[in-house]
DNA sequence: CAGCATCCTAGCTGATACTG
DNA sequence: CAGTATCAGCTAGGATGCTG
């Protein structure tokens, strides 16, 4: 099994970074926010430059945190679908505005 | 020299979660818009968990990552003051909610 | 299709001691 | 006071191959 990252924080705002920082799960959250439910192999293809592992890890830790839905579908061949829990919606205007920040900031440094 | 964290951006949101993204940034960035000017000293009494290391390099990635701005007093004993510069100052409504949302969640929890 | 299992490593983070 | 320097560990993250 995976390490999962210790508790113990220091405040609030420790505890949400450690809920939402890493190198993914915000930009999970920013898809599902956009798409609504989205299955496994999908989040795959948008998120291209991530190894599976690492995108069942991201999704059962956002999962083991109340902030996503995973809803299993009993078929062959499987079917799994992710869509945002109440917490995650929560994070919708925060993950938007610093999307916007980021847009601003790297028009600034010319890079887009 | 310590190694500074590799460029490459993915996204605007993937650029923004770089910049403040980590183990402090989001709480140095709090405490320096609730106080304006912060001493190096006093931002290790408050982040009481930092090293000296750790707080020494965050402040340089916020600095040149253009988040704060860094004032050296040259005087002996040394004085250095560190404040938030304009597009660290977008960040503190983010900041801000972000820290809401982990108390609401913490208190959801019975964590607090 | 949606994942596990295994092995591996870069770099983030830390402890401790020292300095202009 | 405000940092550096060194040494060291951990763990988030990655590569690859296999499976119900």
């Amino acid at each position: 099994m995976t390490k999962i990252k210790q508790s113990g924080y220091v405040c609030s705002l420790d505890y949400a970074f450690q809920r939402v920082g890493g190198k993914y799960k915000g930009r999970i959250i920013w898809h599902l926010s956009e798409e609504n439910v989205l299955r496994y192999g999908e989040l795959r293809k948008i998120l291209w430059d991530i190894t599976p592992k690492m995108l069942t890890q991201t999704l059962r830790e956002l999962e083991s945190d109340g902030l996503i839905h995973r809803k299993v579908y009993l078929e062959v061949p499987p079917k799994v679908e992710y869509s945002l829990e109440e917490a995650g919606k929560e994070l919708i205007p925060f993950i938007n505005y610093l999307r916007e920040w980021g847009e601003t900031q790297m028009a600034k440094e010319g890079m887009i």
